[in-house]
DNA sequence: AAGTGGTCTAGACCACACC
DNA sequence: GTGTGGTCTAGACCACTTC
């Protein structure tokens, strides 16, 4: 990294193998190995066989999010967090999303909406349908106690999933719920997680105005 | 990773030390170890020495976005890429960055302000700092040919940075560059680079209305 | 065909944090 | 004190991909 970073060795250059810098360095292959592996996973180089590692041409530089529960992103705040059910309901899906989730039309999923608050200020608005074929245990958890955010986080594990980051006006109810009128710019994500090839929920996050999004890189 | 999303093991538990797995999975210790050293970052489980492994109360929910060269983000959805340099000069950094980039107040750095097109309509407005201190062959570098963006990213690594997203209603000379009016909402992220202590760049960049930003899980 | 990284093994020592 | 994960070693075999 040291080199990299001195720029001895420049985008594309090759790099040693590992033998010859395991010698270098005094150390098994082994240990040259995982610092190698960590370093091509921070996207620095990149490493094929027979080909050898490079330092990488055009460093695919990553950003790392981590998605806080909202309860504990607002109580890390200092502000106190207060969480309001307006809507829990087996629903039709809504055509869009059987597209997206890859379910039949008319799946039936449950429709949960809520307001998260900090010091009694509204904070994000949750728009959230959950799969009860995944998470059956979804039909007797009552969301007035534990914000389905937080239950989903503790209960049902995902495989993988996708998170879409954009900015918009608030609609109608987005202006109602999160007090603001409609001149204001908002923050919107879209998260959606699934257990190998089964969704098991989407959600819609509207932030209230101001709210910024801290990633690392 | 099976047992977790079957439950077998649930939020808390405790897992069995790595000779435990390692006879039981019939593998060396070095063997389990790099497989939940994977899943630990992966943020799955909590390894504390001497306290052992557990299945991780919260899951820290970790999304990474992969930063692309604008050029490449462009290109790849098959538009046509150009860049308009606006403004490349040595300048006294603004108060309130000097602060941001723990330098003395008066230090000069270059301002380069650029506006990328994709098939000739706005797609993100670029307003950037560059550090001549950390970076002296910036001053021989014509912004004109290669964007200042990509200039960067092959020459000069970085050792760690943030990465700020948030929605904004545009101001004047945005609307005015990203041919957009003062209704819409963009997404401005607000990127700064540093090579230890030293910052390297700041940059902010307005997105073009409708525009997202994909993070996978 | 040959060289590279990918992976695994069996063993070892150590730092740390919990008892 | 003691058990855990963290790390390293020396060696081995293999898959892939370029030459």
């Amino acid at each position: 990294m040291g080199r990299i970073t001195n720029r001895d060795w420049r985008a594309g250059d090759p790099l040693p193998n590992e033998s010859v810098l395991a010698e270098e360095f005094g150390c098994a292959r082994a240990t040259v190995n995982r610092a190698m592996r960590d370093i091509a996973s921070a996207g620095f180089i990149v490493r094929r066989r027979k080909g050898g590692s490079h330092v990488a041409l055009t460093p695919v530089r990553k950003a790392v999010l981590s998605i806080p529960v909202t309860r504990m992103e607002i109580e890390k705040s200092g502000a106190t967090w207060r969480h309001h059910l307006l809507h829990c309901r087996l629903e039709n899906l809504p055509a869009g999303l059987c597209e997206k989730l890859k379910v039949p039309s008319r799946t039936k999923m449950l429709h949960v909406k809520s307001v998260h608050f900090a010091d009694e200020r509204p904070f994000v608005f949750e728009d959230r349908w959950i799969n009860p074929a995944v998470v059956p245990q979804v039909n007797d958890t009552d969301f007035e106690s534990e914000s389905a955010n937080e239950w989903l986080v503790r209960n049902a594990p995902y495989s993988h999933g996708d998170y879409l980051l954009s900015a918009s006006i608030p609609d109608r109810e987005e202006c109602t719920l999160l007090a603001v009128d409609a001149n204001t710019a908002i923050l919107v994500a879209v998260r959606t997680t699934w257990l190998e090839e089964r969704p098991i929920t989407t959600v819609r996050l509207a932030y209230a105005p101001g709210h910024i999004i801290q990633l690392q890189l």
